[in-house]
DNA sequence: GTCTATAGACTGATAGAC
DNA sequence: GTCTATCAGTCTATAGAC
C-alpha cells in the first residue's frame, strides 16, 4: 500500500537527516524533499514535526532498550542470578555501539538518532526521557546484585561513566580520530566495547581511589 | 561608556541563554529582551547573530584554555619535566568542572555554554573547533612524557575518555541525579575530579583489561 | 550609539481539489 | 492518501530617523 510506504519513508528520512544534523536544522521542507514525498503527508500521518521527532524516540528507544535487557537477562541466568560485572556493562553500552559505529548503515543513523535526540532534547522527548532513568535503575539493580559489597553511590557513578564513554565515543569520534591522527580504530567496534567495560569495571573493583 | 555597556549585556545575555537553552531555541530576541537592549544593537556590535556566537566561543575557549595549559605547566615543572599523570588530567577536566558545577554563576555559564557548542557545532564554531584538536595534543604529549612506556593508542583513548567523563557529568548532571535519588552529590566538585582523574589512571595502569 | 519600523526569507501547518 | 496553494507566524538583518 502506498500509506505504509510513504509513512515508511518519512521516518527513515527523518532519522538519517536528524542524525546528520540535529533537530534545529532540519526542516519538514528538508524531510519530505529526503523521502520523495509531498510536504502535507508529514502532518497527514504523525500530525505535527513534534509528533514524528517523538514517534521515532519511542521506537527505537523500546528496540535498544529491549535489546539491552535481553543480554542483561542472559548474563545473570549465566551467573546463576548475579551477572558478571563486565557483562553487565557490555549490555549496557554494547547494543548502542554496536549500532552507532558498526557497519549497518540504517540501524546506525537510528542510534545516531538516539545519541542526538538524548542531547537536544525537543520538548516531546522531555517528557519521555524520564522513563529511561527506570531502565536504568533496573542496571543498576543488576550491578547491587553483582558486587553487593560496593557502595550504591559508586555503582551509579561507574553506570554514568560508562554511559558517558559510550555516547562521547559516538558522538564525537571525529575528534578521538584527529587528535590520534587515524591510530584508534573507531571501526573496530567489539575493541571499543571492550575499551569501556574494561575501564568500568577497573573503576568498580580497582585499587586505591584518589582522596579528596 | 554606554556602548560597552550594551556590549556587554548582550555577552552575558547570550551566554546564559545559550548554555540553559541552546543556539536553536534562543533567538536574537531572547537574548535582547534579558539584555535589556535593542534588537538592532546586536547587529551593530557583533554583526550577526553566529559573530556573536563565535566571538562567545573564542574569547571563552582561550581563558579554558589558558587556565588548562597552567595547570599542566605546574605539574610538568613540579615534576621536572614529566607531570604526574594524575597531575595531567586533573589540569585536563579540572577547570571545565570547577566552572560549571561550581558556585560562581558566570562561570558556570560559561563552561555550560562551551559545552553546549562543543556539542550543537553552529557553522562559525566548526571552523575553530579543529583548533581545540591542537590544544589537546599538548596534553596528549604530556602524557607521553609521564607515561613513555605506554602505547600512545591507549593515551590517546584515555584522554578520550576522561573528557567524555567530565562532559557527561556536566551535561547531564540531573539523570545522575535521579537515578541515585540525589545521592550522588554533585556540589562537591573537588570530589567529581578527583572520582574522573582516579577513574582515568586507573584505565591507563591499572591490571589486565579485557580482551577482544 | 540607539532606536523604530520593516524588509525578505524562512518556518510549520492547513484548506480544499482530486 | 496525495497534491497545490497558501496562511499566519517566526526569524535575522537592515535602512533611516534621532
Amino acid at each position: 500500500m502506498a500509506a505504509d510506504h510513504t509513512r515508511t519513508a518519512i521516518l527513515l528520512a527523518a532519522e538519517r537527516l536528524y542524525a546528520e544534523r540535529g533537530f534545529a536544522d532540519v526542516t519538514m521542507r528538508d524531510i519530505v524533499a529526503a523521502a520523495d514525498v509531498n510536504l502535507a503527508a508529514v502532518n497527514y500521518h504523525f500530525g505535527s514535526k513534534d509528533e514524528l521527532i517523538a514517534e521515532l524516540f519511542v521506537s527505537r528507544s523500546l528496540v535498544t532498550n529491549r535489546e539491552r535487557l535481553n543480554e542483561l537477562k542472559t548474563a545473570e541466568e549465566a551467573g546463576g542470578g548475579r551477572a558478571r560485572i563486565d557483562a553487565i556493562f557490555a549490555a549496557l553500552v554494547g547494543p548502542t555501539l554496536r549500532g552507532c559505529l558498526g557497519p549497518d548503515k540504517q540501524r546506525s543513523d537510528a542510534a545516531r538518532f538516539m545519541i542526538r535526540a538524548s542531547i537536544e532534547s525537543v520538548p516531546p522527548i522531555r517528557k519521555i526521557k524520564n522513563r529511561e532513568v527506570d531502565h536504568l535503575k533496573r542496571f543498576a539493580a543488576a550491578m547491587r546484585r553483582s558486587l553487593p559489597d560496593h557502595d550504591d553511590v559508586d555503582l551509579f557513578w561507574g553506570l554514568h561513566f560508562a554511559l558517558a564513554m559510550a555516547h562521547q565515543t559516538i558522538r564525537d569520534s571525529e575528534r578521538l580520530n584527529k587528535l590520534s591522527e587515524g591510530r584508534c580504530d573507531l571501526n573496530d567496534v567489539q575493541g571499543i566495547i571492550n575499551r569501556i567495560v574494561g575501564v568500568s569495571v577497573l573503576a568498580l573493583t580497582g585499587r586505591a581511589k584518589a582522596r579528596a
